[in-house]
RNA sequence: GCUGCAGUAGCUCAGUGGUAGAGCACUCCCUUGGUAAGGGAGAGGUCGGGAGUUCAAUCCUCCCCUGCAGCACCA
């Protein structure tokens, strides 16, 4: 990328980042802003510029290639075309706004009826038509009030509430694609012609509210990618298709791990090989934690409302929480739930969090400064009442498992603790496949409580925890609880999207809510901190993290059909069993396939269940006391002795931390 | 929760105003076959739930449930 600086005739001059030659540049920003550049400073080199600038369309597309910049600028000019194309089509429709996003953009529209996918393909033809036009892009600045009545007249309401909210010295830059016309920042393109016109598509309808405010009535958005050319479009559908093939949902019926059904939504019915993965993570998991100081508890799901009105929830997250009414009078031969003995009903919660239950954990007896810190790790399933449209298989449901831990400390073992926490989580995300991962820093939020000096050494104390173990971070200001800030930890997926997982928070608030103290060094009561912290988040959710990383394809030790040994002939069985028992004993999860059946089928088979090895067995190996490797995803298949297998098999399934 | 779309056999899906079909899976029979589907037969569905329109509803209308995409949410 370069630095270009423009000067204009009126004497101002602009800086501009690009990393398309200096005369396109020039050309595009000139012609969008109204205003001819006379000359062009790129990287320190004075240029003069000669109009008219040599800009012919297919050069320029040509060589805004690989650069991210031309493209936010190709998916601009998109935007604004499809924009026209749907205003041409449905002249009443009215518009809104319509921002660039990855890999593509969106338009908000004001429609009665909602856009079909049969419209799409109109748009997609008018859109065409317009680049066709080569239409010019040009723009001027006008005054408010000018823009404002020019809206008013092209009954336009969206972009007279746009204006008011562009503050007042900031100009209006009024852009016009051809005849049809749009308030934007810029810059845009040169001229509607120099979009590739087989690089987009229209991807799909949605509903979504006016700047993001639910209260409001509903939009008609369009969503589009547009790429620099057709290969590039080609490549994204590609990748588009091959993450449709490792949802987690589709993959879960195909490996037989667990359901859902509309009795429970939102919650899962694991099946053998679904919980085998579970608890293989959770051993491990329980074993990291015991490694790492923490002590394992378990509390109740169903709590009393008290504890919940204390520590705040009943208030705050009630809409979110499953309540439970018993009637206590209940003598076990009224089965009418609807006959409910009012006086003796008590209201109870089941837990959407375990921290409180941890509090009551830490409150029973006195503690000393001694105790501290003190860690205690729950495996704690947690029922929270998620808005139906936010469940998504496994990722987000409304009953799950977190691996969760609270630290009750002093304020100065927090830095301690939290330097602690980053090295635990990255050794677990380094072992289960993600040695990357990003640290997000969330500081004080304007509504908060407790003083400055206190926020003051809370962040300074995760700051120097972040540093203290080399690791850099980004910055998310005003992100934090109301009580205390937090981190929170990304992992990146093969095919880039990003998780997030793990979190570490500072709460010097529940521990005074639910009254929990320790006795110091000098004989007087004092508050702790409470850190919560969570390495994978959920189990439900980080599983179905891995299912789609590894497409299926879960790593020896997770994955729930390590082996499945498959005889050729039936003079084969008894081997075959034998060797079953032997894999068995050296710790691999190990079935026989005895089935009359040809080993085509039993490989097709045991492949698409993505079972990662596979032995089969004929007379041959029967003879030679071996067996025939073939491992998921290789055609080549690979004669073993048996022992050798063994040993192989056996350390493959061995989970990393015991290596 | 909101907007739109969808729900037919275990799975993937076709179909019709006159109560249903395919492939795979399943059961049985034949086949003992060397690395991604051997052959045959059979069984299997209150067409998501409820109400309405109709002589007749899986199909049309309304309500509900669940799922999918996006939005909002994720103290």
């Amino acid at each position: 990328m370069s630095q270009i600086s423009l000067t204009f005739p009126d004497g101002n001059s602009r800086d501009y980042d690009a990393g398309i030659t200096p005369a396109e540049v020039a050309a595009s920003i000139s012609n969008s802003l109204g205003k001819k550049a006379i000359s062009a400073t790129v990287n320190g080199a004075h240029y003069d510029l000669q109009w008219p600038i040599d800009a012919d369309a297919s050069i320029a597309i040509h060589t805004l290639k690989d650069d991210e910049q031309a493209l936010e600028l190709i998916r601009h000019d998109f935007a604004h075309v499809m924009a026209r194309a749907v205003q041409e089509l449905w002249p009443d429709v009215k518009v809104t706004i319509g921002p660039v996003i990855e890999n593509g953009w969106y338009y908000d529209f004001d429609r009665e009826e909602p856009f079909t996918p049969e419209d799409l393909g109109e748009i997609e033809k008018k859109m065409k038509a317009i680049i066709n036009l080569r239409d010019p892009v040009r723009t001027e600045v006008w005054e408010r009030p000018r823009a404002i009545e020019h809206y008013r007249g092209t009954h336009e309401p969206y972009k007279i509430e746009l204006i008011d909210a562009i503050p007042g010295d900031e100009p209006l830059r009024m852009y016009w694609h051809g005849d049809w016309q749009d308030l934007c920042r810029g810059p845009h393109l040169q001229h509607t012609g120099q979009l590739p016109a087989d690089a987009f598509k229209l991807m799909s309808v949605a509903g979504a509210y006016w700047r993001g405010d639910s209260s409001k009535a509903m939009l008609q958005r369009i969503y589009g990618v547009g790429f620099k050319n057709k290969e590039d479009l080609r490549k994204y559908l590609n990748m588009l298709e091959e993450a449709a093939k490792r949802d987690h949902r589709k993959l879960a019926k195909e490996m037989d791990l667990f359901h859902m059904q509309e009795e429970a939504p939102g919650q899962v019915f694991w099946h053998p090989n679904g919980w085998t993965v579970y608890t293989e993570l959770q051993d491990y998991m329980r074993r990291k934690q015991r490694g790492g100081g923490y002590q394992e508890i378990n509390t109740p799901q169903v709590v009393d409302r008290k504890l919940w009105e204390a520590s705040g929830h009943w208030d705050k997250y009630q809409h979110h929480m499953f309540i439970v009414e018993v009637d206590e009078s209940r003598d076990g031969e009224n089965d009418d739930a609807s006959t409910k003995n009012k006086d003796q009903t008590r209201i109870n919660a089941l837990k959407p969090m375990n921290c409180p239950c941890h509090v009551q954990v830490f409150n029973q007896g006195l503690k000393s400064y001694r105790d501290l810190p003190l860690r205690l790790a729950e495996f704690g399933s947690c029922a929270r009442f998620e808005p139906s449209g936010a469940l998504h298989g496994i990722m987000r449901v409304r009953g799950f498992t977190q691996d969760d831990a609270h630290i009750f400390c002093t304020e100065d073992q927090i830095q301690e603790e939290c330097a602690r926490f980053i090295d635990f989580l990255a050794d677990i995300y380094r072992e289960l496949g993600f040695p990357e991962f990003e640290i997000k820093f969330a500081t004080r939020p304007e509504k908060r409580v407790g003083t400055d000096e206190s926020w003051d050494y809370v962040e300074g104390a995760l700051e120097n925890a972040i540093k203290a173990v080399g690791r850099d971070y980004t910055l998310e200001p005003g992100d934090g609880a109301f009580y205390g800030p937090k981190l929170d930890f990304y992992l990146t997926d093969a095919i880039g999207r990003v998780w997030q997982c793990g979190t570490f928070q500072v709460d010097p608030n529940l521990p005074e809510r639910l009254g929990a103290s320790f006795i110091g060094a000098d004989g007087d009561k004092h508050r702790p901190y409470m850190l919560h912290r969570a390495t994978l988040g959920s189990f439900e959710r980080f599983i179905g993290i891995l299912i789609e990383e590894h497409a299926g394809k879960l790593p020896m030790w997770l994955a729930p059909r390590q082996v499945v040994v498959s005889t050729i002939v039936s003079e084969a069985d008894d081997y075959a069993l034998e060797v079953v028992e032997q894999l068995k004993a050296a710790g691999v999860r190990a079935e026989a396939d005895l089935r009359n059946e040809k080993i085509n089928y039993k490989v097709r088979e045991h492949s698409l269940a993505k079972v990662p090895v596979i032995l089969a067995i004929g007379h041959r190996e029967v003879e030679e006391k071996t067996v025939t490797v073939r491992r998921l995803g290789e055609k080549q298949t690979k004669v073993q002795s048996l022992n050798e297998v063994l040993a192989i098999l056996g350390s493959e399934a061995t989970p990393p931390d015991l290596h």
